[in-house]
DNA sequence: CGTGAGGTTGATCGCTTTCAACGGAGGTGG
DNA sequence: CCACCTCCGTTGAAAGCGATCAACCTCACG
């Protein structure tokens, strides 16, 4: 558990609220071990401390949409009522802290300003939702997946000079799920961005930008070249 | 402007928060009126007195995705930073409530219990905006259509045994926007729900819901039929 | 009654999906 | 150590859903 003091520390522009307290406990999880399941009992909210999850709706018919993915610092949990409306899953090892949203609202009242950063917090979680409509409404594949290795460089990895290494620690399942479309077509696009020199696979896990500013271009729909 | 009491008074459940203060002031907008523009300075959040707001973002190329429609009641303005990040129109004459931001924070301050009640908002904004994202990533044509006819009678008209009259304020292409699809294929669904006997269309802009339980069936996705 | 915006319908196109096969990496057990 | 298996990723071929292009209709409004 990280030592810290009773005093909270919040950094909203990244989205994350971090709130030192021994009391609220941390919890370890196995790669693909479940956080919580759609309907269980919304208690806690979640502040990844190590490794990503993966907040996602299953329909009866087996389709899946995936909601968000939550890296270290991120907060999990808004946008529950009382019983959480989707599944949480780890997509690795992972470690994060629970806090008792029963603690949360006892805190905005005596911490006003904590409601406020929390508020903040809300609010870019509500932007990158927002992001993420615009994404699926009315991008294409190769749109879509060019603005998903952006977001996500910019989530985890210094740029220099218009490249980056970038990590990629979900399946393309999870990104076509993320970006509702198939593997296939995940596949095909990625295959695509290689063969425009825009990105390299070293691995399939591993992803290297080699021009950041034509993917930012693909990204924000201002390039139709193929 | 509404007669209102200094002390504010919130719906959570229906995500809104009305805050009775004259000093705040109104604002009346014509039909198809910007409320604001992408990049304006986010002075305000704004609460829908009457009519129907549109939020949407526009592509450089002309692609465009619609956020949210915003009805009496309804909060507009989370999810921007220091600047808005979509535009907004009054679809029809419409009358908003303008709240400063500072007010909003100065009253944060001084009342805890409205920062709880913020965020209730925002984490129902929050649930909207991931519902959107299911709808807009893995639904088909008819699905996204039924869900939002079903969403658009629960806001607005209540149901009686199973069928209801629900009035479109937003034209074709609005809605069509908003499901990440055309103006075409609204219409040929729209006629489709028709020859299914699920709705019925005196008017294009007026809806009558017939079979309420079927109309749910298919926005679940619980029902594949043609 | 003319006009224009909004809505519907038809025919065709094309991007993404679906179906299918193959290859590679990692794990297990003989 | 290697055969085997399973999961994941890639690629090809074909199909399908929604988009595009186009014509026509309706209705409100001058």
């Amino acid at each position: 558990m990280h030592i810290s003091s009773a005093v909270s520390e919040t950094k909203v522009n990244t989205g994350w609220v971090s709130m030192g307290a021994t009391e609220w406990g941390d919890r370890s999880l196995q790669a693909h071990e479940p956080l919580f399941h759609e309907g269980d009992e919304t208690s806690h909210f979640f502040e990844v401390l190590e490794g990503v999850l993966c907040a996602y709706k299953i329909f009866a018919d087996g389709r899946r949409q995936v909601i968000s993915f939550a890296f270290p610092g991120d907060l999990v949990g808004f946008g529950h009522g009382s019983a959480y409306r989707f599944d949480c899953d780890a997509l690795s090892r992972a470690r994060v802290r629970c806090v008792p949203k029963s603690s949360i609202l006892r805190a905005i009242k005596e911490r006003p300003d904590l409601g406020e950063r929390l508020l903040d917090a809300a609010a870019g979680e509500v932007a990158h939702m927002q992001e993420l409509s615009v994404l699926l409404g009315r991008k294409s594949a190769i749109e879509k997946l060019a603005s998903f290795l952006v977001s996500l460089s910019e989530r985890t990895s210094p740029e220099s000079d218009g490249s980056a290494q970038v990590a990629l620690p979900m399946t393309r399942a999870d990104m076509a799920d993320f970006l509702g479309l198939t593997v296939e077509t995940v596949s095909r696009n990625m295959t695509k961005l290689r063969v425009m020199k825009i990105i390299d696979l070293p691995h399939s896990a591993t992803l290297e930008v080699r021009d950041m500013a034509r993917l930012r271009a693909l990204a924000d729909c201002e390039d139709n070249l193929y």
